[in-house]
DNA sequence: CTAACTTGTAACAGGAAACGTTACAAGTTA
DNA sequence: TAACTTGTAACGTTTCCTGTTACAAGTTAG
């Protein structure tokens, strides 16, 4: 088997243990989301930004398909004083609740993690 | 309608639009994180500590049955190095993340949240 | 004490969403 | 041209969430 098999979905999904169509389906998002490099028909995927480029919101947000952390109750009742505010008070700080744990998240980056990795290989 | 019965499961399920017993499950949880008192015959619910002592971070983890924001693979390839190790480097970088969300959750009251819904009503 | 309330909870049924899989079109390379 | 690959739509299954029903347990007014 030769090194460049190893990139393919194929090979990929037989390691994870998954079917490659589910491994295809990731690319596909962080191909959208400009983080890989992949061609119909050309096997394998490589990176399309260095790994220091590559943080883990970076990521986060290819894979998150929802925006929004929190959700909210959709139909408030109108007659509820409370229901009928209540959107507003709270997507304020729940706001600022998911900015701060995505702004941690910003702070890591992809050459970080295989920095770890390899620290913990060699162990 | 007298308006004590305004604290009764089936009234509060009435304005939400949802069936009574979603209203007791949820004051069910509220209770055993020690936010409400409810007792078992006697209508009604009320607060087991002053609105300013109830942050919405006790809210969010009485609510959440998950306490952990990420969840990741559960069965990691013993063959792949990055799949021993992945769990470890991934783990401190989420659990800050969701420490960072959580605190800024801890930083508001219900207070303010009820004083903010009071502004809005006035208007 | 009894009747009519309530809350607490287990058990069941329904629908929705997530997931893996299959199948095939489209592209590339030897 | 043949044998690969990726991209994606479509399908079936399974799991999970949710609402509902049903009933036990407790309280209070009369």
């Amino acid at each position: 088997m030769n090194e460049q098999d190893e990139n393919t979905s194929e090979w990929m999904a037989g390691s994870i243990g998954v079917n490659a169509v589910v491994v295809r389906n990731v690319t596909g998002l962080l191909r959208r989301a400009g983080l890989v490099l992949t061609q119909q028909g050309v096997p394998g995927a490589r990176l399309a930004r260095p790994l220091p480029d590559i943080t883990l919101l970076d990521v986060y947000r290819a894979v998150e398909d929802s925006l929004d952390l929190f959700t909210i109750h959709p139909r408030p009742n109108p007659e509820c004083s409370v229901g009928a505010n209540i959107q507003v008070s709270l997507e304020g700080v729940f706001g600022e609740a998911q900015q701060a744990m995505e702004h941690r998240l910003s702070q890591t980056t992809m050459a970080e993690i295989v920095r770890q990795l390899q620290a913990a290989a060699t162990c």
